[in-house]
DNA sequence: CGTGGCATTGATATCATTCAAGATCTGTGG
DNA sequence: CCACAGATCTTGAATGATATCAATGCCACG
């Protein structure tokens, strides 16, 4: 995922002038795409800028935030994976969801000003940190910002209800494939091959998030390899027949 | 979802006497506490009247809005209980949630301007008609109904992750009693009783909800009845040990 | 007072889990 | 560069929880 110099020479000399403050710049941003709304004004793109306070660097397997830690951030991400994770009182964790890069993380946290879940690297990773409050400040002054983050919190409840679907309803190969596809579809988005991907996640984390164990997880790719739908080396994964994986995900009665 | 009436008597006679007049008046609602923010100026609460464009009515099994159907409207329940359910395409339906008085119910569809899943009355019901856009306005000029959403919002995701929780790590028993511990808690705090509820919904709706089949929900029922725990008459529930169903809730190993 | 929807209960089947062993990979220090 | 340890993954066999199939009972409603 490169970032495309832009050729504009004055935005080359204003960055070089602002250095500092050119980091941070989401007008000038490969994701704003996928972060942040389409069709604003330059002058709206320009108060957009000061969204983001700082960048912040996440260590692979570092926390971006905890359960319990006071709530006045959202995140997007710009480089790297993560996961997010609720534990239990008896401590059984869940693996909520898997973000990447121009996904914003940390909604949990507005409902109790305190955050609900952890947000944990899965690979090293960096964020661009936006003051809630501000997001809120901005909202009010550009619409199209408002409704953007409205649908970004919708577009987080409908996602739950498919996986609630995944979870109540779906058999362990239909839901592998569904995670295979969405995965899939959302790496496209992002450049990425539709073909092959690499799992930046354990077995494990996998299964928690699917609601199986890590061997039925191994054991379902052992079983779509065989079938030559996928090749599975490690983290590895070939698809071999996005159709059948399809028609897996798709079907009820097979 | 009634166990007992509320005994409010003044309440009920001034509802009664501004019926017409005040029929859409937020300030004078007596769920506000539940739909609305706090502590808002006077003038506020005026603009908030605003926010309710009309009332309407769903006969008992009656669509509130289908899966498909444009998005323009949140609703704020009044009277009645409700099921919200995506299908999916082979024709699988999964209940993503049950919701009560006081309760904000929509929000699926802001993302994609059309309802991601179809809301159905499981009884007779009135709910509060509020045009998203005008939502959206009054948003932008009152902070605190602006923090409101985003909590109303961000509450659902949280509520969300705790069902992906529930199945993908639960058992039986820990789903249903789950179940029936936050029904009672979003009961109590509507003014009904902590022992007792009546379901609205069947055991096969309850089952999509945990995903489990109907059969099991209703040997549950029996063990819990056995266990001295609950009694059970049809869709009569009376709860007998609310600790030993807090423990069966929390309890991993058991 | 029947009819249809809903709920209960039993017997059996099935899918995923559990327990266990071994294989593979990764990173680290000698 | 190799050897080793810990983490992760794979695979097998036995077990168990829930689903499925089937029969019956109960209740509400016309």
């Amino acid at each position: 995922m490169h970032a495309e110099p832009r050729p504009i020479e004055h935005q080359q000399a204003e960055a070089k002038q602002l250095e500092s403050s050119f980091k941070v710049a989401c007008s000038n941003c490969n994701l704003r795409e996928l972060c942040l709304p389409v069709g604003l004004s330059t002058d709206e793109m320009q108060q957009l800028d000061g969204m983001v306070a700082s960048r912040k660097k996440i260590k692979q397997g570092g926390h971006l935030y905890s359960s319990g830690d006071a709530f006045t951030m959202l995140y997007a991400i710009r480089t790297g994976f993560f996961k997010t994770c609720v534990v239990s009182e008896d401590g059984r964790e869940q693996v909520t969801g898997f973000q990447m890069a121009g996904e914003i993380i940390g909604l949990d946290g507005i409902v109790s000003d305190k955050h609900n879940c952890n947000a944990i690297a899965l690979e090293d990773a960096e964020v661009c940190v936006m003051p809630f409050n501000h997001v809120e400040d901005l909202s009010r002054q550009i619409p199209m910002l408002q409704r953007h983050v409205h649908k970004i919190m919708s577009r987080e409840i409908v996602r739950e209800n498919g996986v609630m679907m995944l979870l109540a309803n779906m058999r362990a190969e239909e839901r592998l494939a569904a995670f295979l596809l969405n995965l899939l579809q959302r790496l496209h988005a992002r450049g990425y091959s539709k073909s092959e991907l690499i799992l930046r996640m354990t077995r494990e984390e996998i299964g928690s998030y699917l609601g199986m164990k890590l061997e039925t997880v191994s054991r379902t790719f052992s079983k779509f390899s065989e079938e030559g739908i996928i090749e599975v080396k490690q983290k590895n994964i070939r698809i071999l027949d996005h159709d059948k994986l399809k028609a897996i995900f798709n079907a009820s009665t097979c």
